[in-house]
DNA sequence: TGATACTCATTCGCATACAAATGAAAAATT
DNA sequence: AATTTTTCATTTGTATGCGAATGAGTATCA
């Protein structure tokens, strides 16, 4: 079998920072950005979308629990909690009970804005995910979640 | 069948951020740059080592061109270039033929910082892809390109 | 009770990431 | 040759994302 070129100076095999599945995470999670905020009506981001609905979810509660259930940095959550109550989808009150929380929850501009823009979402999923087959789809999933 | 709660009310469907492709986009993403930042030695970041891994490959080139190459914005590509320039990792030179072009090339430490952490930039993808099996990998790295 | 450890929120610094605007230079078109 | 378009690099503004440090408050435990 014909050698390739660096095997004839050594074995160390071919390194192309194309192929690696961190390159293709960015990119993957760059065009879904994109789409997302191109279908989005209410200039929100993906990350202030989370926070809005995971807080819909579980309010009232922490900012930093809410950072916790989103997955963001204590100083993430924090710059995406001040931008949602500076634009009034948020609001916040001291905690009775300990002296350091910050009790979050949504205000009706908060819901409206949620309710607003769910399917705008759920599109931007079916998009981001179009070009896979309902079955691939699953597996894909799948095997993205082991990896987070 | 029994109805859930929300079908007695209406159709709509339940919602949940952190069922979302986009959701686990994010996190992957953010799981491998902790395991690249981790593992590198040279506090090199997953996006510069795309930018020097690529440009040893297609030097010498414009920034634009590497911009493309590495799928980063034109403003994010100079952000990256700057600091490895910075760094002493990357020469710029002005282009004889094209007044608007700055040629990039790899100086004698980019290529020795490369030589050094390639190992490294191999463990990580290793280390992301470590909870899945070797044909889950396949499979895995298929469908991500497909959404990119 | 008093020392220790932990949690919460905040802040700073650094590094992406993109939209949008600008100016300069090159290429394409008429 | 003159006009238009494109390309390249830069800058500004906004928004994540994380490490690290700080200070205030709470919990634990000897």
């Amino acid at each position: 079998m014909q050698k390739s070129r660096e095997d004839r100076q050594s074995a160390a095999p071919e390194y192309h920072v194309d192929r690696q599945v961190g390159f293709f995470l960015r990119q993957a999670n760059q065009r879904h950005v994109a789409i997302f905020a191109n279908g989005i009506g209410d200039k929100l981001t993906t990350t202030q979308w989370s926070a809005l609905s995971k807080l819909k979810e579980i309010q009232p509660c922490s900012q930093n629990q809410l950072g916790r259930e989103t997955a963001m940095d204590v100083a993430t959550i924090k710059g995406v909690v001040d931008r949602l109550v500076k634009r009034g989808f948020v609001a916040t009150a001291p905690d009775q009970n300990d002296g350091r929380r910050v009790v979050l929850s949504l205000t009706e501009d908060g819901l409206t804005v949620i309710a607003a823009n769910v399917s705008a979402a759920v599109a931007a999923t079916e998009e981001t995910l179009a070009p896979l087959t309902s079955g691939e789809r699953m597996m894909f999933l799948e095997l993205l979640q082991k990896i987070c």
